[in-house]
DNA sequence: AAAAGTTGTACAAGCGCTTGCATAAGTAAA
DNA sequence: TTTACTTATGCAAGCGCTTGTACAACTTTT
């Protein structure tokens, strides 16, 4: 039959003397256990250099140390970025993070759903994937008693979750102004698919914003994309650029497209920022090296994922009598000026 | 004491009508149990919302679907990449990714390790931190039978090991060849810091190549970094064309420092590529943006992703009987020439 | 019709740990 | 010295699953 492979509590109780439960007890520093006891086992364990069986523990105790993360891609600048803080957090507070890309599927998204429960993690952060639109999988982790919280992309319909965001329109709003004070008046909107809350939103501050400040809302203005990927960045500012009553600055929605249009502008003699400005949401590593550089919206990555960690944790541990308040956070987001929209002073 | 909270296979079995046994081989589609049988507790098993529960499989069989992943940092270019990559092939291969970064600290290199090895994983893919000069921890993991993949940062110390990287000596050699080609010939070298096996193979291919093609190697044109960041870049970049005997070419060791070469470069009025060619190592996602797009050298982190999941899997599933041959695999690089050393054929 | 195979299913031990409860040893109070 | 507490340790059951082996109930062979 199956033979052992490792050192095990066993070996280091017949090694150390004392019983399995003593072993147990005193590896875990509990207070009926005596000091010297405590040093004899640890010694013992040292000795024989066993290494404590997680998943045994874990059956055990009917709890891991685990923390599952549903993500879309990994390779995207916030993502990435958060993940890592995602990471860096749970560490630190003696947690492994089993990383879920969904790749923007829902049926991954589901079936990684069942990985988790049967893997019995801890928790879950999640960032709903663009095509998700039922969440009865997020009612069955919760059901199975697993704490959810989520980030960045969320939904009202799931109840009862912690969640952090930004404020899309609000933060949308203030990019808005932000060109509006360096004095560009005619500007255009590129957005992403409005169905995703997010997008919506961030229309909605624009808009917003323009009306504020009573400039004309151009419907000629506003376009649409479906990923907001450099190509499309190019493609729609081709469009918007070729109009008799051309814009003099652009917002996108991404800072991808941000780029991209910045690219295309330059390439067909329309300089930036002087003859256009140019601001992007969603801050990318590369914002900064550009030339010129991007001015763009920074998502606190770092504090979300660290909140995020910080909130499942505490929920995780708390006292299951008392019913725990979810909280929904909203998180500021920073304007980075850059050279993009550097209209009035020059450097 | 506990109490059950979820669905087992006790549950099953009484639903179904057969002992726990049959039922767990009924779910695990053993050849001795006849499909009637099978629809019965399957169909049980859906009735009651029946999830498996992967830990007491786990203690159970002493095995798990999980693939531990070291690696420095989430947050850059190919590293994010790469675990993309690793967790998207795992995923198709049935197995779950726990990601520890390092941060390039060997302690926690070695923490970590600890707890994959508490965990239980089948495997683990490392990249070696850039402190990491001991190499216990790895032996330590094998002789738990877990089995290891060494991708990118290996060390010729660890033996019996699958590695997957470049050749860094060739690909410098014919980035330096490219360079050389374009009609560049004072050449200066951004290194990393050398006592890093794969920095020391980039500088030497670098230096045979000039040999090879007869060019003068400056010692003053060569420098030394240890982080190769943005700012180092700038710095060395100041130095070196502070010099009375500029060169008119540099390669760096990574993107970043190409990055802030060309920036500074431009800032002092030095046109790139007519008057400073500069290729870099290391595609970043934004080498191809940039103004001018930059130069440089793709590391094929997919395909390292692929060959180390499926390497690991290889080697987990090995028969324990005959022993298992460890492999070096050197991958392809990808010169990917764009305008800042495109001094030839001008656009 | 008896012997020898085939199935198909159940029993029970085991994976390595935790933990409620019992018990033994040590100490303070009566 | 006995009783009443503490304090320290051990016993054994249990977490949910896998799996070697035993054993029925059928088939097939001779």
């Amino acid at each position: 039959m199956k033979k052992k492979t490792r050192v095990n509590i066993y070996d280091v109780a017949e090694e150390a003397g004392f019983s399995i439960s003593t072993v147990s007890r005193a590896l875990n520093d509990d207070a009926r256990i005596s000091a010297k006891t405590k040093v004899k086992v640890k010694a013992a364990a040292r000795r024989l250099g066993f290494q404590k069986n997680a998943i045994a523990t874990s059956l055990s105790t009917n709890q891991s140390k685990v923390i599952g993360v549903l993500v879309s891609e990994l390779n995207r600048g916030f993502l990435s970025s958060l993940v890592h803080t995602l990471e860096d957090t749970a560490f630190a507070m003696g947690y492994s993070v089993i990383i879920c890309q969904t790749n923007n599927s829902h049926e991954r998204e589901k079936t990684y759903m069942d990985t988790l429960i049967a893997s019995r993690v801890a928790g879950i952060i999640a960032t709903l994937s663009l095509e998700t639109d039922s969440y009865e999988h997020f009612e069955k982790a919760k059901e199975q008693g697993i704490k959810v919280v989520l980030v960045d992309r969320v939904s009202p319909k799931i109840k009862s979750t912690t969640k952090i965001v930004i404020d899309d329109y609000q933060t949308a709003f203030e990019g808005t102004q932000h060109i509006i004070g360096q004095g560009y008046d005619k500007i255009a909107y590129v957005s992403g698919p409005t169905k995703q809350l997010l997008y919506a939103d961030r229309l909605r501050g624009f808009e917003q914003a323009l009306k504020v400040a009573g400039l004309p809302l151009n419907p000629e203005w506003i376009e649409y994309s479906d990923d907001l990927s450099y190509e499309e960045g190019t493609r729609i500012a081709k469009k918007i650029l070729s109009r008799k009553d051309k814009p003099n600055a652009i917002f996108t929605a991404n800072n991808l497209a941000a780029i991209s249009t910045i690219a295309y502008a330059r390439q067909i003699g329309i300089r930036v920022p002087e003859d256009l400005g140019v601001i992007g949401f969603s801050e990318e590593p590369f914002s900064a090296f550009m030339q010129p550089s991007v001015t763009s919206i920074r998502q606190p990555s770092t504090e979300m994922g660290k909140l995020a960690v910080q909130k499942l944790v505490e929920e995780i541990n708390a006292d299951p009598g008392e019913s725990y308040i979810h909280q929904k956070i909203i998180l500021d987001t920073e304007l980075i000026p850059r050279e993009s929209t550097n209209r009035l002073c020059k450097r």
